[in-house]
RNA sequence: GGCCUGGUGGCUCAGCUGGUUAGAGCGCCGCCCUGUCACGGCGGAGGUCGUGGGUUCGAACCCCAUCCGGGUCGCCA
C-alpha cells in the first residue's frame, strides 16, 4: 500500500551522502535498485539520479513492524527512508562512490509498489531497443541514459551561459511558420481558421535569425527545436535540437573566433577535454581530394592517392574509360590489411557498390612482395609497380582503387575509408579531432530538378573572389559557408550571409528563379533588408549529434529523452495517431463520405 | 522506395542437413539464512518459437505474404 510523505523531507541525494557524514541522521528518497535478505538483516540499494546509497535494515534499529515491511519490498518499488549514516562494519564496496558508508534504517515509508519492470533497469543494457522505447519512461532511470541526459543539460546550460557572457541574446522564434520549398520537406500543420492553408513546423529558425539582425539585436542565439520530414538514420530523427547563432557586423573568423572558444569551453568543463585551438582548417576542396568527404574523420589517416596521371594510357579499360569521361582514378592505401580473405574484399566491393561504385579494383600484397590484384593481367609489370609506388604500397598492404566521376569516387572512397577504419579498430571514441571544412561550393548540380541548387541555401554569401563566375561559372563559384567537424560527424555548419540586394538577385537568378517567385517565398526577408541591413553571418550545432559524441554514443535516440524510430514514429504514446472527425472537420481535412 | 539484418519464457540467447515432452543464464514466486553488495541454499511457475498461409508423415528450422525493430543508399537547401 501506497503510502504519503507528509512530514518527511528529502535531506540528501543517495551519493551526496560520504563517511564524512557518519553519525548524521539522514532521509532518502528513490528506487530500489536491489534487495539482498539474508534473513534478519536485508540490504537494500537505493537508487536516484546520482546513483546508489546502501540502506541495513535490521530489526534492532527498526523494529518489528518496520523489519516486515521491509521485507515486502521489491525492485523499483519507491521508498523513503531515514536513519543514521554509519560507516560499513563489513567490508567496503569499491564499485560504489558511497561504498564505504551505509543508511541504517530507523524509518520506512513505501512511496509507491511496483511491477517487475519488463527489463532490467540496470546500465549497459542488453535489452533490444524497441522495447526500451516502448517503455521509455523506465529506460530513462538506467544510470548511462541517465548520465547522457544529465550530460546534454550541462551542455546547453553552460553554452546559454558561455554565449549570453560573450553578449548574445536568447530570443524564441516562432514554431509555426510559413513554409518554404526549398530544402527538406516540411511538416505542416493545418490552420483552423483559414482552410486549405498551413503552417510549417521550422526545418531551422534561418530566416527570423536574419531579421533579427536586421532590427538590430546584434547577437542572437537559441537552444532551438527544428523539424524536417525526412527518413531518419541514426544520427538524424525528425525532430532535434539546434544550438542556433547569429552575429551582426562580422566575417567568418570572427564566427569561427567565438565558436571555437565555446568548444572549448564545453569540451573543458564536461569532458575535462582541452581542445587545441586554433582548429584546423581545411577547403571542402582539400577535404574531398584528400578523404573522399566533406566531413573527414582525422583520427586516422588512409588518405585518398589520386592516380590518374599514373594509370592514363595503362591496359585496364576501367580506368583509361573513367579517364576518358572527365572522372578520375583514386585508391586508398588499408595498411596491413594485405592478407584480407577473398571473402572479405568481396564484401567491401559490395559495400562500395552500395555507394554508386560498378566495382572495386585492389591490389593485396603479401608479405614476401609479390602481390595478387583483381586487374594486373590487363596491366604491364611496370605499371603495376609505378601504381603501387604512388599508393605508397609496402609489404602487407592492401590497395583499393575506384574510378568514375569524381562525385562517385570521393563517395566510394570516402566511405570505404570509414568501413576499413571501423574494421581496424582506428576509431578512439575518446579522441576528439576537430576541423572546419570552408569554403564550400555554392552550388550544386541536381539531376533530378535539372538546374542549380543551393549547397547550403540561397542566403550564403559568395567569396568575394568568385562573385565574377556568378555569371559565367557556376560551379566554380565558392560559398562563405563553413561547416564544424568532429570525428567525422557533421556538428554544425553556418555561412555569411548575402546582405546586398543585387548580390542576392544574382543568386536567385542563378537557382532558376524569377523576381516574382522569390519575392512570394521570400519576400519579407527581401523587404527587410530594404530597410537597412547589417552584415551578418551565423552558425548552428546539431546539439543532439555534438552530446551523442561527446557521451560517446552511436545514435542521438541515447541523448534525446523520448525520441522516434525509424518510421518516425513513437513506441511509447503511438504517435502519429488518428484524429477524430469532429476535429478533421475543425480544420477543412474530413473528405466528405458519399 | 532499394539493399542488408534481427524477432524463440519477463530479459539476453542456444537450438545441427526438418524428427520425441523447445533448453540455458539472469529475472520472477515460495521457504531457509545476521554483513551482503553478481549474496548463498532448496523448491517452483513461466514459451501456440512475431503473425497468416503453404510444403511435408512431421516445421522454431524450408517457401510465400505480412507486421514490428535496427543499419544503410536515395533523401536530408
Amino acid at each position: 500500500m501506497a503510502e504519503s510523505m507528509q512530514g518527511l523531507k528529502r535531506s540528501n541525494r543517495c551519493t551526496e551522502l560520504g563517511s564524512a557524514d557518519a553519525g548524521r541522521e539522514v532521509t532518502v528518497m528513490g528506487w530500489v535498485q536491489k534487495r539482498r535478505n539474508l534473513g534478519s538483516l536485508i540490504f537494500v540499494d537505493l537508487r536516484d539520479r546520482s546513483g546508489i546509497l546502501q540502506i541495513l535494515f535490521d530489526e534492532n534499529s527498526i523494529g518489528k513492524e518496520g523489519f516486515e515491511k521491509a521485507s515486502t519490498i521489491r525492485n523499483e518499488f519507491v521508498i523513503a527512508v531515514t536513519g543514521k549514516v554509519e560507516k560499513r562494519s563489513g567490508a567496503v564496496n569499491e564499485n560504489l562512490k558511497t561504498g564505504d558508508i551505509e543508511v541504517v534504517a530507523t524509518q520506512l515509508r513505501i512511496l509507491s509498489e511496483a511491477e517487475t519492470p519488463p527489463f532490467p533497469i540496470e546500465a549497459d543494457s542488453n535489452t533490444k531497443e524497441d522495447l526500451r522505447l516502448k517503455y521509455r519512461y523506465l529506460d530513462l532511470r538506467r544510470p548511462d541514459i541517465q548520465a547522457n541526459i544529465m550530460m546534454r543539460s550541462r551542455v546547453a546550460t553552460l553554452t546559454r551561459a558561455f554565449l549570453a557572457n560573450e553578449g548574445f541574446l536568447e530570443i524564441e522564434t516562432p514554431m509555426l511558420c510559413k513554409s518554404t520549398p526549398e530544402g527538406a520537406r516540411d511538416y505542416l500543420v493545418p490552420s483552423r481558421v483559414h482552410p486549405g492553408h498551413f503552417y510549417a513546423l521550422p526545418q531551422s529558425p534561418q530566416l527570423y535569425k536574419q531579421l533579427l539582425m536586421c532590427s538590430g539585436y546584434d547577437r542572437y542565439m537559441q537552444i532551438a527545436r527544428c523539424f524536417r520530414d525526412e527518413d531518419l538514420r541514426a544520427d538524424r530523427q525528425p525532430e532535434f535540437t539546434q544550438i542556433d547563432m547569429e552575429l551582426s557586423f562580422v566575417d567568418i573568423d570572427d564566427v569561427i573566433d567565438v565558436n571555437e572558444r565555446l568548444l572549448a569551453y564545453l569540451f573543458k568543463e564536461i569532458l575535462n577535454v582541452d581542445v587545441q585551438l586554433p582548429i584546423q582548417r581545411m577547403t571542402w576542396q582539400e577535404a574531398m581530394d584528400r578523404f573522399g568527404s566533406d566531413k573527414p574523420d582525422l583520427r586516422f589517416g588512409m588518405e585518398l592517392h589520386n592516380v590518374s596521371d599514373i594509370v592514363v594510357g595503362c591496359g585496364f579499360g576501367v580506368f583509361t574509360g573513367a579517364l576518358e569521361n572527365g572522372g578520375s582514378v583514386r585508391g586508398i592505401n588499408a595498411k596491413g590489411q594485405g592478407a584480407m580473405p577473398r571473402k572479405k574484399i568481396d564484401a567491401l566491393v559490395d559495400f562500395a557498390k552500395g555507394y554508386g561504385a560498378k566495382g572495386l579494383a585492389y591490389i593485396a600484397i603479401n608479405e614476401d612482395g609479390t602481390y595478387k590484384s583483381s586487374f594486373s593481367k590487363f596491366m604491364t609489370e611496370d605499371e603495376m609497380k609505378a601504381l603501387i609506388e604512388a599508393m605508397e604500397g609496402e609489404a602487407g598492404d592492401l590497395l583499393l582503387f575506384a574510378a568514375d566521376r569524381n562525385k562517385i569516387v570521393w563517395n566510394v572512397l570516402g566511405a570505404l575509408r570509414i568501413e576499413l577504419a571501423e574494421q581496424m579498430g582506428l576509431l578512439d571514441k575518446n579522441e576528439y579531432k576537430f576541423l572546419w571544412v570552408t569554403e564550400f561550393p555554392q552550388f550544386e548540380w541536381s539531376d533530378e530538378e535539372n538546374r542549380y541548387v543551393a549547397m547550403h541555401h540561397p542566403f550564403t554569401m559568395p567569396m568575394e573572389e568568385d562573385l565574377d563566375k556568378l555569371d559565367t561559372d557556376l560551379g566554380a563559384v565558392r560559398a562563405k559557408a563553413y561547416d564544424i567537424v568532429l570525428n567525422g560527424t557533421e556538428i554544425g555548419g553556418g555561412s555569411v550571409r548575402i546582405h546586398q540586394s543585387d548580390v542576392q538577385e544574382k543568386m536567385f537568378e542563378a537557382l532558376g528563379f524569377t523576381k516574382e517567385e522569390a519575392h512570394e517565398k521570400f519576400g519579407f526577408l527581401l523587404d527587410a533588408f530594404k530597410y537597412g541591413v547589417p552584415p551578418h553571418a551565423g552558425l548552428a550545432y546539431g546539439l543532439d549529434r555534438l552530446v551523442m559524441l561527446m557521451a560517446k554514443c552511436d545514435s542521438i535516440r541515447d541523448v534525446i529523452a523520448f525520441p522516434k524510430v525509424k518510421d518516425a514514429s513513437c513506441l511509447m504514446t503511438e504517435a502519429p495517431g488518428t484524429v477524430d472527425d469532429k476535429q478533421l472537420e475543425e480544420l477543412s481535412l474530413k473528405t466528405v463520405q458519399e
